[in-house]
DNA sequence: CGGGTGAGCGAAAGCGGTTTCGCATATCAC
DNA sequence: GTGATATGCGAAACCGCTTTCGCTCACCCG
């Protein structure tokens, strides 16, 4: 059913104006009279005339594409940015051009940005793994705007829009006390962590604003469930009439939580828990209950707002955090 | 340091021969001699030329670039299948342009597909949410190849690959018969769920061909943790020395663990749980310890091998399975 | 009424490749 | 030695649109 491709010639002829007219009429530009516009667009349509993207790509030098450049696109975290990303980008027709695991080798990287190039990309996305690790800046290689997600800038003059691990650690806090919580402990991951770091910080930041002190020394580990476990039960040793944890992920919940069920302790009753990360919505992405109450660090948000400010192409230097929010569930 | 762009002209003009020659020296057709073929690749390179990717497109009237289609983008699994297949296109420089959500009205799709086509993409991949439900066909909207992942095809005549329902039912249960166990029971989710229903299938029969039954019928519900939680409450009051149940999803595992550890069970000990969809992939994509025993279905081989069939281009009709294999972990 | 101004439109030059076609030369069979 | 066939290369058309530039004509002012 393809038929023959209507081209914007044939529009001009059938409108009986110049081919120059009837694109300038289409797209707006150069002064045209309204009565001429009018009539081509009625006959581009009456033809049922699409630009030729290719063609106009070429004609204008842009290719109506975005080049992504992930660590990893396979990490859990990288996949919702990269998904929201592409989601956004899609709906304003602009492609994606994904490079994994190019940022390292020296070669590769040189070579993926010339490939960008030819390709006359018209921005690039950078997507960090986490705000733990910082990501190779890119910025002064490209000559179309850069823009980083979910990492820590290497340079002041990135533009990055990342998640606010200070907002975070505040937030948890902030809820757990709503809730009538004073002994609050916090188990989290490894001590030179930076996303761990500054979520502990902002908790004991906010919990010093309440007059308040930890119920115990926080415990540094690693990020998993195990190191939940573990620490759980070291806690609750310590400090038995413990009544609430903030967890430094929704991994280390689930062990945690295991163990002061084990106890004989009642979630939320006795000990009230939370995590960060929204573990949940990565499985259940339909409303609904859940259970471990978290806290989303908005991955979707940065993804949704990296494209937007890449195509409204407004880059201002410098970091833009995303407001972290409550995820409410079972376990507070 | 973008500098002046090297085009093929200058190429040609550096190493002597004609535009057109140079054109066929570096793209290997047609006849031209070893010695002039070898001259314009050096020239070429000593200059470092690159193809202007927007400018080859045009003229060959192909883009490079997948459509995509989804159901919602949004979706857990729907992203693993999306982020791979878009790692293993951008490996072979193809660009996706991802359409969520325009699968639905009638108005939509149909604009979707004229948008495509005047992108002349090369082929398109609609990326269904599960094998629960069956997707619309396009494969006789477009002109170019069109290829199905994760959903059940509507048209016997489309291309698809998905996971293996009935794979996964079989390879819970012989999981849990090598470690020896007998008194097995299933807990999964909506009956009228086709995924639930061929993986409950795939189990029995593997159960019957061990020559056992089912030590409590399936349990029909939902595919929550909540869900979970009632079903094995119930299941241990009916069958108290159950060992092992096949949990329909990790979700409902998770629920059912928390019951059985509360039973004062111990896991694996007394009874023994497996999962399906390797949830915590979607956390820890790092290998290391893990919780739940699981079956993964393969999302991230579907997504691989969608994009690969579709760039060889020998898209046979018919479904193709992709093998389930099982995650080791904690829970048998 | 003449010269200046600006609005509306068309001719044509790209954009940077790919590809068809034809020509000249070399190769071959008879 | 002659006609047929192959080989290597270049000229030029073409892909479909954007954009510059210049022309024409209407209008306004002095």
């Amino acid at each position: 059913m393809a038929d023959q491709v209507i081209t914007l010639s044939d529009v001009a002829a059938a409108a009986g104006v110049s081919l120059s007219t009837a694109s300038k009429a289409l797209n707006g530009t150069d002064r045209i009279s309204d009565a001429t516009r009018e009539h081509v667009r009625v006959t581009a349509d009456r033809l049922g005339f699409r630009h030729n993207a290719l063609a106009r790509s070429f004609a204008r030098g842009r290719s109506q594409t975005i080049g992504v450049l992930t660590h990893r696109a396979s990490n859990p975290f990288t996949r919702v940015v990269l998904a929201t990303a592409a989601t956004e980008l899609g709906a304003k027709e602009q492609a994606i051009l994904l490079y994994d695991a190019r940022m390292e080798e020296q070669h590769d990287v040189n070579e993926s940005i010339l490939q960008l190039r030819a390709r006359r990309i018209d921005g690039v996305i950078v997507i960090g793994t986490s705000t733990s690790f910082r990501t190779p800046s890119f910025t002064s290689r490209f000559d179309v705007p850069v823009i980083n997600a979910f990492t820590v800038p290497e340079d002041p003059r990135d533009t990055t829009i990342t998640a606010d691990d200070h907002a975070i650690g505040r937030l948890a806090i902030s809820h757990l006390l709503s809730n009538g919580r004073r002994r609050i402990a916090h188990l989290t991951a490894e001590p030179h962590d930076m996303a761990a770091q500054r979520r502990a910080e902002g908790a004991e930041q906010l919990l010093a604003e309440a007059g308040l002190e930890w119920a115990a020394p926080v415990r540094f580990g690693r990020w998993r469930e195990e190191w939940g476990e573990q620490a759980a039960t070291d806690l609750l040793t310590e400090v038995p009439d413990v009544d609430a944890i903030f967890c430094g992920s929704d991994a280390i919940g689930r062990g945690v939580e295991r163990v002061i069920r084990a106890s004989g302790r009642q979630v939320p009753g006795d000990v009230a828990l939370i995590g960060v990360d929204n573990w949940e919505s990565l499985m259940h992405d339909q409303r609904g209950t859940r259970h471990l109450t978290t806290i989303d660090v908005g991955l979707e948000e940065i993804g949704r707002r990296v494209a937007n400010r890449l195509l409204e192409g407004d880059l201002e230097p410098g970091v833009e955090y995303v407001e972290p929010h409550v995820v409410m569930a079972d376990t507070v």
